[in-house]
Parts: C-alpha cells; structure tokens; sequence
DNA sequence: CCCAAATTTGGGAACGTTCCCAAATGTATT
DNA sequence: AATACATTTGGGAACGTTCCCAAATTTGGG
C-alpha cells in the first residue's frame, strides 16, 4: 500500500552528488553553489520529496512539536483555547498535537505518555476535576521538558502558569449582585480540588464581608461538573427555608443550566433570583433572559500560555523563577441580574 | 535544557545483555527469557525508559498516527466529531492528530503538508467552504496514504466518505413545514460547492415537488457561512414583497442567528415566519423559541470516518470499491415550526 | 603562475530502534 | 554419547537525515 518515499539520495543519485549537499541545499545552508542548489529544489519539486520527521527528529532530538491536554472539548472554552494557542505555535514554527482527557485522570495520565511518546518539546495542560497525583506531570520535568499550565493549573509544581483574575472576577460579579440589592447570595461551585474554584470562592466571600453580609455555609455547595447533578443542587437552593435570591455559579454552563431549571419552576429571573456565571460562552447571550457573566479572554489564554512554554524551550538557563501570569477578566452585565 | 534520554542501550549495559534482547523484552516477543524479560521490564521502569517514536517510525516506516483536518472549531459539530473519531482511533492503538483550517484553502493545504510531514498513516478531512483544488489531497493518493473524507466531501475524488442523509433530512424538515401549513418556504444555504449545500437543496426542492408548490428562485440564496452575513440575507427575505412564512436554515448557527434577528423585528415565530435548523447543536434547545432541526450522528460520523480509514491502512488490495457511508438523521420537532 | 584563502563538495559517523541471520545454549531422543 | 531440535541470545545492517571534518575546487592577489 505504502509507496516509497523520495529520499535525499534518491535526489543525490539523480543529479550524481552526494545526499550531503542534496541536505544542505534543501535546509538552505549558504555554502552551496546557486545551481546546484536550484537543480536540487526543482528536483525535489518535481519528485514531490517530503522531508521525513522521524529522521531530523532523531538526529535533532527534537520534534519541534508542542502538546497540550484539555479535561473537554464539549463547551467552547478549550476549542477556543486552542485555537490561540494554535496561532502561537504556528507563528513560531511548531505544530501542536491536540487531546482531551475527557475529565478523567486515568486518560490525562494516558495522554500524557502519548505525549512523550511523540517526543514534544514542552506541553500545555489544564488538569482534569479528577487530577491530584501529578507524578506523571513530574516526570516530565525530570526529563527535562518544559510544562505550562492553564486555566486549571497545579498549585505544588513550580511551573509557568497562565490563569485568569478568578478571584476579582467573582468579587465584581457578587458585588454586582449585592448592587442589585440581593443579599441571600448562592454559590455553586466546582471541585474544591480546582484551583479556579477556590480563587472564586475567595473573590465570593471577600465581596460579601466587604458588604457586611454573613458569609453562610448553606448557601456554597460544590460539585463535580456533570452537567446532569446541577439540577440537584439547584433543588437544594429552591428548597432551602430561606431561598437564595441570587446564584453565583462556577461557570456558563452550569448557569445555563440553573437558568433552564429555574424557569421551569415559574421563578421570575433576576427578579426572584438573579443568576450570574463564568466565562462569557457562545449560549450566554443566547438565552433568555441572557446570562450575566464575567468574561476571560480565552484565546489570549491559549497565546500567553504557549509564549511562555516557547520561551522556556529557547532558555538554557535552569534556574529562573517560573512566571504566573494572571489575565484580565470583565464583568458583562445582561438580563440574568 | 532537555536531559539525556534512556535508550535500550542504556539498559542493556546495565544488565550486560545485547540491545537485541532488550527489544524483544520489550516489545513483547516470544523468544526471550522469562528472567530476562522481567528483568528488563523491571529497570526499564526504573529508569523511566520510553520508547523513541523517531527511531521506531524511520524503522517501520509507520507512525501509528492519522491526521484529522477540519474547518473550524468555535461550534460544536467539529469539537464532538472529533471525540468519536478520537475515541476510534484510541481503541485501535492510533493517535490522532487535531488540526484546524479556519475556513481558510491555504492554511488546509498548509496543514497537509504538517501531516504529511508528521508521516500520518491516514488522513480524515472535511474541507473548507473555500476548498475548489484538490491537488495537496491528491498528494496523499499518489504517496499512498488513505484519506477518508466526511461531512463536507470531494465528489471528484474517488476515496470512502462519510455523510448523512443530507437529502432526506432536508426533506423530512421542508415537509414538516408544509404540514404546518407554510406554503412560502425560503432556503437560506451555504456555497453552492459545498455537497451538502447541494444534497440539502435537493431535498428541499423535492419536498416542495411533492407538494406541488412552485419553486421560487427567489426564495433560495446561497451565503459563505460567515455568521456576520446572516443579517443581509435575513433582512432580504423580509424585505420581499411575498414574505416567506419558513425558512430553512443550512445549519444550525444561521438559525439561530436568523431567531435572534427575526424576534427583534417584532415578527412571531413560528406564528409568521417559522425556522428550521440542521445538525442539533447544543444552543439550539436553548434558544427560544426552541429550534426545530435535523439531529445527525456527530459522534458516529467520527468514528465511522476514522474506521473507514482504518479499513483502508490495513488493507493491501490496491483496487477496491470506496464506500460512500451515509448515516441517518433526525427531525427534531421543537417551538420554531 | 603560484600559493593562500574562500567556497563548495563528499565521506562517514551518529541518532535509537527493529529485524534478519547466525551463534550459543539447553533439552530430548536414539 | 552423539545427534537433532528447540530456545534464547548477539551482531550488524537498515531506516533518512544532520553535521563534522577533510578533500576538492574555485578565486584572487602578488
């Protein structure tokens, strides 16, 4: 089935030179006569010759190819992500070798060797709600191949991450709530294992107590992100002695979905209870009423995220502090609050 | 930066054994001592030892990796396919290789060259609403590697597709319409070089033969798919003189950016004017009034693409007949009809 | 016209693995 | 004990490229 492939010697042979210069004409090294290199180019036009990734790769040790691990690809937040993170690489000559790890660990660990297997030079992760064993992250490093983590990111590594204002976001939006004059405010969030979570709590309390509101525990519950267990928690709120008249939820999605089940319930929205999410997705200004969110610069995400793997593939140096860099985020008010 | 990595030779020093035996140990072959095997196994995992993809594609002149090119990635149809073909591709011991055109010829041509430069065993492609050239494809043929396409398919080319029933979707979808009494029902398609522009068209055209209602040039406009356009088109067909009373979308955004434009004219729908999608997204249960849409196979379209070319990468018979897969869809019934 | 310097080319090792063939070792049969 | 045969191992070529070093060729200045 395979047919052969033109080879360097296949060129040499039929110009009777040696495959060396046939190489050198074909990567562009100066010391090569203007003809020699032109009958070498037309040739290898002609003889449609593709240069064969496994052998620079194993002269080179390096594949000049980047991975990165996403938990979904369901939502529009990671396809999103890629795409600028695609930009980068290509701008700077790498290719990038996508997977998903569905939310499941034992996937991201699978995936994690296909990786190396592939021989990147540097991989780009946001850890699956699963993820605490980060062993097979580490080995990485012991291989001496650079990490950045985004979005979802690993407190315990020492490791270029990329996240959002995650905690001034949800401060500007439970402020916004408070503004509305709510004051029974819910928050439904992610695993408490995630990072993002744990900062948007932080930004949930802290805009609270800056209002002298009692921070009250019934009103914080945490889920694993399946989609289909919003519906239980948003039960929980509705029937709590005191109903919340506001819900900060951990992402778009999740609020959509409280928006859908509140309606049904004949609740009046923002006016009974006002809903507000994370991440400004595509369904937001969809649905109705449209969903007060706050917004992240995704695409810039995935950019900032692969500039700085790229920068420390080019740095030799091996000590230098691994940088953090925190994104912008905007609250965009609609019709949920 | 990057550290020495363990090889075979590493480990077969370090047991006083040839390099011979520790690839059989490792690759699992029969002949080898079962002491030795384990022996081998036991430092190789000490070692971190990971095999070299380089060496081993330059051997076996294969990569165990296919190649998936898509147009773009910010809906959700091309994400989900994805993860069916992800899914296949995983179970038979395949990477996939993600890589997205942006609508763009130039950067698909530009993403052939990637896959053939990463030595992909197989291809699956749906080409850009631009793609009229098939050369950098026809590359593939004559170097030997099979290419699946899906969705959006080259008719010149005689290779496996995978579509769904195009035809009878729109069929079903138009005479539903006439059944709720819609007598002037537009079209609003994408490129007519597109196949699936032209097999929806078919089916909408045959639906309103059935029914003997006329066909009415005007009321079938063709648009690049650019989501900012929709609004020219919408606003034509309220602005003629006999106002459609349907229109049928060629996917799922146009409708429902043609629900968001139509609500804001004041216009009732389906009461006036009634919508119809194609392909269930995710937003369109979420839109109200709730999109009426043809529901196809995402998942299963993935999966069935990628086993075609499996099919074909296994196979060493040079002539066989291409099949032309065709799944089936759904007419999904909801408030905008 | 010759020598030195610059330009251009060729030869061959190296990258890490697989795989074929031959060699070595072990086991059974007469 | 000798032969045949099965099991296990080692040696080395091959895959297609890059890169170093040396050889060949051209160029230029005196």
């Amino acid at each position: 089935m395979k047919k052969h492939q033109t080879t360097i010697i296949d060129i040499a042979k039929e110009l009777g030179i040696s495959k060396s210069t046939v190489s050198r004409a074909l990567t562009g090294h100066p010391s090569v006569h203007e003809q020699t290199r032109d009958k070498v180019l037309q040739l290898a036009n002609e003889l449609e010759y593709q240069r064969n990734m496994f052998s620079i790769g194993l002269m080179k040790r390096a594949s000049r190819t980047l991975g990165i691990i996403v938990p979904e690809f369901s939502r529009s937040f990671f396809p999103q992500l890629i795409i600028g993170a695609q930009e980068r690489a290509k701008e700077a000559g790498y290719n990038l070798i996508i997977s998903q790890s569905d939310e499941s660990y034992e996937t991201e660990v699978s995936n994690a060797r296909v990786m190396l297997a592939h021989q990147v030079d540097g991989l780009l992760i946001s850890i699956t709600r699963e993820t605490n064993n980060f062993d097979h992250l580490k080995l990485f490093q012991r291989k001496g191949i650079p990490i950045v983590f985004f979005n979802r990111v690993c407190d315990e590594m020492i490791v270029p991450k990329v996240i959002v204002e995650d905690y001034e976001g949800a401060f500007a939006a439970v402020e916004h709530l408070i503004a509305r004059g709510k004051r029974k405010i819910a928050h439904l969030s992610g695993p408490e294992s995630l990072s993002i979570c744990k900062r948007r709590k932080a930004g949930y309390t802290a805009a609270l107590a800056k209002h002298n509101i009692a921070f009250d525990e019934d009103l914080v519950v945490h889920y694993d992100l399946a989609i289909n267990k919003v519906k239980f928690y948003i039960n929980y709120f509705l029937n709590l002695k005191e109903r919340p008249d506001a819900i900060f939820c951990i992402n778009d999605p999740t609020a959509i979905e409280a928006i859908q089940l509140i309606k049904k319930t004949g609740l009046a929205i923002p006016g009974d209870i006002a809903v507000i999410g994370f991440s400004n997705d595509f369904a937001s200004s969809i649905i109705e009423p449209a969903l007060t969110t706050v917004e992240q610069p995704i695409k810039e995400m995935g950019r900032t995220a692969t500039q700085l793997l790229l920068d420390q593939i080019d740095r030799d140096v091996a000590n230098w502090k691994a940088p953090t860099v925190v994104l912008k985020t905007q609250l965009i008010v609609r019709d949920s609050s």
